[in-house]
RNA sequence: GGCGACGUGGCCAAGUGGUAAGGCAAGGGUCUGCAAAACCCUGAUCACCGGUUCGAAUCCGGUCGUCGCCUCCA
């Protein structure tokens, strides 16, 4: 069974054919970086770092594009939102940037979001940008007026194609332009004329300035992946303006087609409202993770499709998280195990249950990238591993080995919840020495029916952090 | 006002024509010194109305409701 992916473009489940076999080029639309990354981001990026993650895993090449913002992007008032934050904090717009895009790492790398093999800035990327626009005015889709460059969007008829909106419409509801300068109040920036008091500008063609929002991303993906790609993302709520104005740049200035399958995520709304700085009701990253481990708001934001919409509650993060504990906690114990299993193959029919789990899992994904489905496979991987680990004292190491394999593969390699070493090898050996000394002293007080002293211990180290399982086959650890 | 999405058991959420995955919560049970964990068992006819069909949660029409976008947002 192939892959297939829902196209916002055409509206459609489509099979995934990238346009050069074996290899896939991808660009997703990255953050503005003035302020710290909050929850929403989180969803976009955790979404698309799975498929980046799957594409990879059923044997892609996958060059995966990200931009940052850092220049351009504007607010309603037609303030610049990097020299807003930079006045504010009285330090310069590149600190600004630097600072927040720095943050953003942080908390992609915290969250287990394999980072963008390329991350291009666009302030980095002017000339580029120039030069598109001057090819937009040679082909009569831009105007110059005043120092400044729009895009004509008459010149370019399928403007609305992703969005389904239309020019007319636009036109009927559209607010008094601000800018009057524009032919159509549709048309949008491609270079805008910088006042005396700007300071983020560039010598252009026509006077001293500075890029659009736009034209950024349709420069920085046609540099590094082509004028013709094969998937493109974002945030659903970016699909107007932004994306559409994208596509009408790139194709108009190239006349080929840009993205070929476009995907959008769903939005995410916190306790039942959209997050907006006016309102304060924002969350961020680095907020959500002292709270939960990463895993948790991972498993969390898988456990709906990523095209739709999601509402980040406590209720609903802990309930992602028991059930992530569910599938940690067989992980671990498998681990655990492991360690003092007896050498021999595989049990035959362990390796059949395995195989169809990896088959069912992967026909799931296949699926438009249907997490949640999977992670319904691999909950129920994990009810028959714990059934094994619960009635088999039996299990060899190579049957225990192949179990730990598929968890790495399909929860750590394409989900990212599954990490690599479990809280026992990961600590110190010290540590780790020292409650297991605790164990024995307890099992010896065990063996003497001495539970005061037993429960003494398991107490106190609960209390530390350190949660004691008595199983038939010995007692285990693992950290809260 | 325009465009679009959605409405599945207490909560979250898969499922787009053949009699409803999974997780959380709840109740019962097994195991256990106790606890924890785990395992087993128990529950929905899919907002409502009408239509198409041998057959619909799944297609069509309507009603009600929720949300997103249309202006900056991932």
């Amino acid at each position: 069974m192939s892959l297939k992916i829902y196209n916002v473009l055409t509206r459609q489940k489509e099979e995934f054919v990238p346009l050069t076999e074996g290899k896939v080029n991808m660009y997703v639309c990255g953050p503005t970086v003035y302020d710290y990354s909050h929850i929403g981001h989180a969803k976009t990026y955790v979404s698309f770092d799975v498929v980046v993650r799957y594409l990879r895993y059923i044997g892609y090449d996958v060059l995966y594009v990200q931009n940052i913002t850092d220049v351009g992007h504007m607010l309603d008032t037609g303030e610049d939102r990097i020299l807003k934050k930079a006045r504010q904090l009285s330090a310069l717009p590149m600190q600004v940037v630097e600072t927040y895009m720095r943050s953003y790492f942080e908390d992609m790398d915290a969250l287990g979001v394999k980072r963008p093999d390329i991350s291009p800035r666009a302030s980095a990327h002017i000339p580029e940008q120039i030069a598109m626009i001057q090819k937009l005015i040679e082909k009569g889709h831009a105007y110059v007026v005043d120092g400044s460059v729009y895009f004509d969007v008459t010149s370019f008829p399928e403007y609305g194609k992703l969005s389904g909106r239309k020019v007319e419409e636009l036109e009927e509801g559209a607010r008094v332009a601000i800018r009057e300068e524009k032919r159509h109040p549709a048309d949008f920036a491609l270079w805008k004329k910088a006042d005396p008091e700007h300071i983020l500008r560039w010598p252009s063609p026509w006077g001293e300035g500075y890029p659009g929002w736009h034209i950024e991303c349709s420069a920085m993906a046609t540099k590094y992946l082509g004028v013709t790609f094969d998937i493109h993302g974002g945030g659903i709520d970016n699909i107007f303006p932004h994306n559409e104005c994208e596509i009408a740049q790139s194709e108009a200035a190239h006349g080929e087609p840009f993205a070929r399958y476009w995907m959008l995520t769903g939005s995410l709304t916190l306790d039942g409202v959209k997050m907006s700085k006016s309102l304060g009701n924002t969350l961020t990253i680095k907020d959500a993770l002292k709270r939960w481990r990463p895993e948790a708001i991972r498993t969390f934001i898988l456990s709906s499709h990523y095209s739709s919409p999601i509402d980040f509650s406590d209720e609903a993060v802990e309930a992602a998280h028991k059930g992530w504990q569910r599938i940690w906690g067989a992980v671990s114990l498998t681990r655990a195990r492991l360690r003092h299993a007896p050498e021999g193959e595989a049990d035959p029919n362990v390796v059949t249950m395995l195989e169809e789990t990896k088959a069912t899992f992967i026909e799931k994904m296949n699926d438009d990238f249907n997490a949640p489905a999977a992670l319904a496979v691999l909950q129920e991987l994990t009810r028959n591993v714990n059934g094994l680990l619960n009635e088999r004292s039996d299990l060899t190491k190579g049957t225990l080995a192949a179990i730990d394999q598929l968890y790495r593969e399909l929860g750590g390699d394409v989900l990212g919840i599954v990490p690599e070493t479990t809280e026992a090898s990961a600590s110190a050996e010290r540590e780790q020495g020292l409650i297991e000394l605790l164990i024995e002293l307890r099992a010896q007080a065990r063996a003497r029916k001495d539970w005061a002293t037993a429960d003494q211990i398991r107490d106190r180290l609960k209390a530390l952090g350190v949660v004691l399982e008595d199983r038939p086959d010995g007692t285990t650890w693992k950290l809260a």
